[in-house]
This record gives structure tokens, C-alpha cells and sequence, in this order.
DNA sequence: CTGTATCCGGAGTGATACTG
DNA sequence: CAGTATCACTCCGGATACAG
């Protein structure tokens, strides 16, 4: 549990600094993208969406993204159980931004494409 | 450099992804907005204004950024060496994402405090 | 189905010393 | 001043097994 709940004292302009720490893992953006279409996944539809996350780091990237109350947790208890996942108020103010940036990230890769660029 | 028009390989909906590869490292994100005044920074300031980082990691992601034609890197071949780093244009693209999420993280971080919630 | 616990290899990172 | 090289170490993250 690696929740700072105290405020940034000393960086006030690196509100970048703060943002990054909560999407800025491996998987958290993509599984706040994921949900940007407004309806709640499932466990196991998430582990599908992400192609190379393991059930640790999801569950993993699920608790800290529900701990910076990004997004919600909804437990049915059933037999078979079942979990869902959906965006908080917060969590959606994100889309925007992931908006942007998915397009920026187009317009790069056909620049890319273009020239003379590898990885 | 013969190019197809559409080199997506799986997931053209991840733009995310390729973003955050470029932008998502510990310290990338926060060179970039320390850039964003337009001036060029020294690699000794830049130094100085992340806290938590080594010449080691700050060069790597310096590196990084350039490679990925975000920053522009100026040598001085100098007695001193000098050496200033500048945004790129698609770098300055990136200048109000970064304005849009560090407005989001000022408001979290001023409703964290004001909700005073811990576990 | 949705996780948790554990092991373990390797990538990421820091400190230090050194170079041009 | 602006890096590079090396070593040592932490810890991320995958695989597996297991629990509710």
C-alpha cells in the first residue's frame, strides 16, 4: 500500500508529478481508457483487453487506481462470483486527456510511419 | 522505408499505449513540462529541478526523449561543456495535456485535503 | 470467477569513480 | 560541465498454486 495521502509540499507545479503516479503505471491508463466507454468490465474482461498483464498486476494497478479513487468497485456476491469496474467522477474527468493523447499518438505513429523511424 | 499506410500491429485503440511508452517513465514527463517555458535548460538544471534523480537516469531519459524527436538536444563544444535541451514540436504539442492534467491533479490533490480521507 | 500468496529471475536504479 | 562505465542491489513482474 503505497498511498500518499499527504499533498505534494514542496513540487506545487509538478502537479504532473502527483498525475503521474496514479496513471502513470504499466497498465493504468490503458485500463482507465478501457472503461472509457462508460459501462463496467468485469475481471476477466480486463485481463483480455490487456494482452500482457498477469492477474497480479491487474488486481495489482485495480487496488491502486480504487485507492486514488479513479474508479469503483462493485462486488456481487454470488457463487459465481462476479466483479465489475467502472469509472469515478475523477476517473472520468481523465477521458479528455486520454482523448488528446490518443490522438497526438496517431498523428505521431503516421510521422513515423513516413520517415525513417524505429524502435 | 517503403511504409504501408496502416502500420498499426494490433491495437489501434492503444494510442495510450504508445503515448505512455514515450511520455510514461518516472522523470519524462516532468523534463518536458520543466521545458515548457520555451527556454532551454542546461542538463545541470535540469538536474537540479528533479530532486530524486541521477545523472544516470536523467541522461537515459534525456536520450529517450530525443530519440523519440521530443526534445532537441544543442552541444556546445566548448572548454566548459554546455549543453541545452529544448522542446521539439511535437513536443510543445504535448505542453496543454500536461496543462489539462496538472489543472486535475491541483483539483484531487485540493479535494484530498479538503474530504481528509484515510484508511 | 476473482482474486491472493509465494517464489524467483531479470530489468531498473543509485552510488561512485572516471573521462573529455 | 556533461556525461559514461561499472558494480551491487532492489523490486517489478511473470508463473504457478491455491483460496473464497
Amino acid at each position: 500500500m503505497k498511498n500518499n495521502s499527504k499533498a505534494e509540499p514542496q513540487c506545487s507545479r509538478c502537479g504532473i508529478e502527483y498525475a503521474f503516479k496514479r496513471i502513470g503505471g504499466k497498465y493504468k491508463a490503458r485500463i482507465l481508457w478501457n472503461l472509457k466507454t462508460g459501462d463496467q468490465l468485469r475481471f476477466g474482461e480486463l485481463l483480455r483487453t490487456l494482452p500482457d498483464v498477469s492477474t497480479k498486476m491487474l488486481t495489482q494497478a485495480l487496488r491502486e487506481l480504487e485507492i486514488d479513487n479513479l474508479i469503483i468497485r462493485k462486488v456481487y456476491h454470488q457463487v459465481p462470483p462476479k466483479v465489475e469496474y467502472t469509472l469515478t467522477e475523477s476517473g472520468r474527468e481523465l477521458l479528455p486527456f486520454f482523448k488528446h493523447l490518443d490522438d497526438w499518438a496517431s498523428s505521431q505513429m503516421a510521422n513515423e510511419v513516413s520517415s525513417l523511424d524505429n524502435e
